[in-house]
DNA sequence: AATGAATGAGATTTCATTCAT
DNA sequence: AATGAATGAAATCTCATTCAT
């Protein structure tokens, strides 16, 4: 059967390629983990052969940076957007960022079942050190703008966003957390509190879109 | 020259010859990571047969097992202690658990070089889940008796707990952190801060012990 | 707990100790084969340690040789008993050979499922290959004193033992055979005709147990 | 030796390739068995590395499988040939299936020594069942012509041609049998005597060619 | 007679990567 | 740009057997 049909070659432009490819690992190495996603995986995946995936990255370690490169471009896209939205206060364009977080765990948690999150270590890791890297800087600037509306009062802008940051990336990498509903509605209590004192914001300033 | 000696059988307890598999796992997990390791490299390290390896653990994953428990279990046993310690506030004891923690990164950053860092994904992920697991209620307790006593203001213990120890294991788990000594210091400065905001006590009731 | 309970070490002759080891293989062998069956599992199977094993049988494959013997033996003494019983015809006596390896087949299909069945094939033909050896001169001699007597009418008694004891081993080799009760009774009236004809003998002569 | 050349990477179509393997493979089942035979034995002894066989093969047991298919698809096609040679009595027809299985047997022999027949359990009675299976129905057919044109006098078709095939079977799979001349003449008269009286035909009807 | 920890060879399988076409 | 057969190193695990006690 296979010999009746002549495998048609279809070129396309290698930027065309490269994103095919980089769609496919995603989806992969979020479902199955990096390690446990073989090359063969992803070709087959798009129907190319294993040699093609050579042509378009040097080793499966570079797809996966380019994997978390896109990823985390998107993310940052998005907070930049956040945090340049002029039209609203500080404490608003933060609660808009923190809740664009919690949205983008939501959706890998759908991707993602409990058997398979902890092959995930390797990436998680990675999105999240590069994502803080990244973010702190955006988030940091609204923390700031915000002590000098007055609207915050915080002693060091980047470390406390540094901090601030890396609880939010805890919680919400926990397993079967959103499924827990009673767990959740005190962590979204605990949460919104906690974010009030550490930016000195009134009670009730910030509000999660966790339910 | 391995090739020319035959290995003389030295018979010991399973217990002892578990330990010392231990041992060499827990080096060669931190220093190349899990999957880096090959069960080959744990009996080279101790001079046994590989079929000794199998003969006390059923699979590599049982000694990954094995190496995570232990280290959790002194953890564990350690922040105990400290907890119930009567002679001490609450405040008090909060801190040496802090500082404890502290303590045990450091540690575990001089076997660890950066570029290893990354392969220790599986593991650190494992290890922080389990302790989180472990270690929130111990803290949680001391928290609890604080905010009876007085000393702090709280809403949810439990889960300000959570919170507070995943914003800590976040910060050291960040590479090279402890080299950066200007950083090192504002996050000590922020760390206390945010502590003191956080459980509600009077600014400078905690001292971080980061140099 | 294991340390708690001092392992009695239960000396027995060497005859009780093989005698067990013997049995334990026998049926593990059964239930899983030869090749499937590790040392360690036959003397788990009767709490011994490995070297006791090595004690009583110098290998793996000695011991199957002895389990092989020991089932033929059995098999040999009841086949000479059936072929000596000087009150019965020579026919009767055949049927009831026969009939006695039906019901030896019967007893091991019930210890084999069809999954491990294959697994068996060394086994099994080993049973087969000695058992032929030396159940057709037994069997060939009641061949030879029914046609002394002219109940039988067989040029080359040995080889036509032969032939009918191969065909008969056959046939209650087959997986499945004694579930499948439409194509057992047609096997049935198949065999006792054919053996009507190769023995010579009035139809109806043999009548096999086969239900 | 072999260390110092890097092997040429010869490119050949999957069919090729395939075919070269169960070519290998075949010869070393029937020279050592197939668990004595490793996947290294294998392609060393047509060059190719290790990989290219799983390239091929998805296991170990997936090529005994594909052995044993051609091996008995041979064997079939020959006999529906025969089978289907309208020109020939059935009697012929039918003796000319059995001298094939004759000539198949001896050339095997050819290649096992009797030391490394037991071996072979499993390859032969997988060989076994499944030629049995699909050349039963092959031969009955003839028989069932034989007994229609008047040739034969059978009752149960099937069921003798089974049990036919299977005393066939045994007979030749005996170690030794083709070397002990004296036994081997005796064996060829009381078959072909029995394949009269089971097939109902005139005495001499059948010549084996057994020397 | 018995113990059981230790041995070590060897087997199957996976997979990132290469390369001739 | 793409193909896909081939490579080969490396890894995990099994198990018959040994041997000091």
């Amino acid at each position: 059967m296979k010999d009746l049909f002549i495998m048609v070659r279809i070129a396309k432009t290698p930027e065309e390629r490269r994103n095919e490819l980089i769609d496919a690992a995603t989806v992969l190495f979020l479902e199955k983990g990096y390690d446990e996603t073989a090359v063969s995986d992803i070709v087959k995946k798009i129907n190319v052969a294993q040699g093609t995936f050579y042509y378009h990255f040097k080793s499966k370690s570079e797809i996966l940076e380019a994997v978390v490169d896109r990823f985390i471009s998107e993310i940052e896209k998005a907070m930049t957007e956040i945090s340049d939205n002029r039209e609203k206060s500080s404490a608003a364009r933060f609660n808009d960022a923190v809740n664009f977080l919690i949205k983008i765990a939501e959706s890998s948690k759908e991707v993602l079942d409990d058997v398979h999150q902890e092959n995930n270590a390797l990436m998680h890791d990675r999105i999240a050190k590069i994502t803080m890297a990244r973010l702190v800087p955006v988030l940091a600037r609204i923390v700031h703008q915000g002590v000098e509306s007055g609207e915050f009062n915080v002693h060091h802008p980047i470390e406390s966003t540094d901090v601030i940051l890396s609880a939010l990336f805890w919680q919400f990498h926990q397993p079967g957390l959103m499924e827990d509903k009673q767990r959740l509605a005190r962590i979204k209590i605990t949460l919104e509190h906690l974010l009030d004192r550490m930016l000195g914001t009134a009670d009730h300033t910030f509000v999660l879109n966790l339910k």
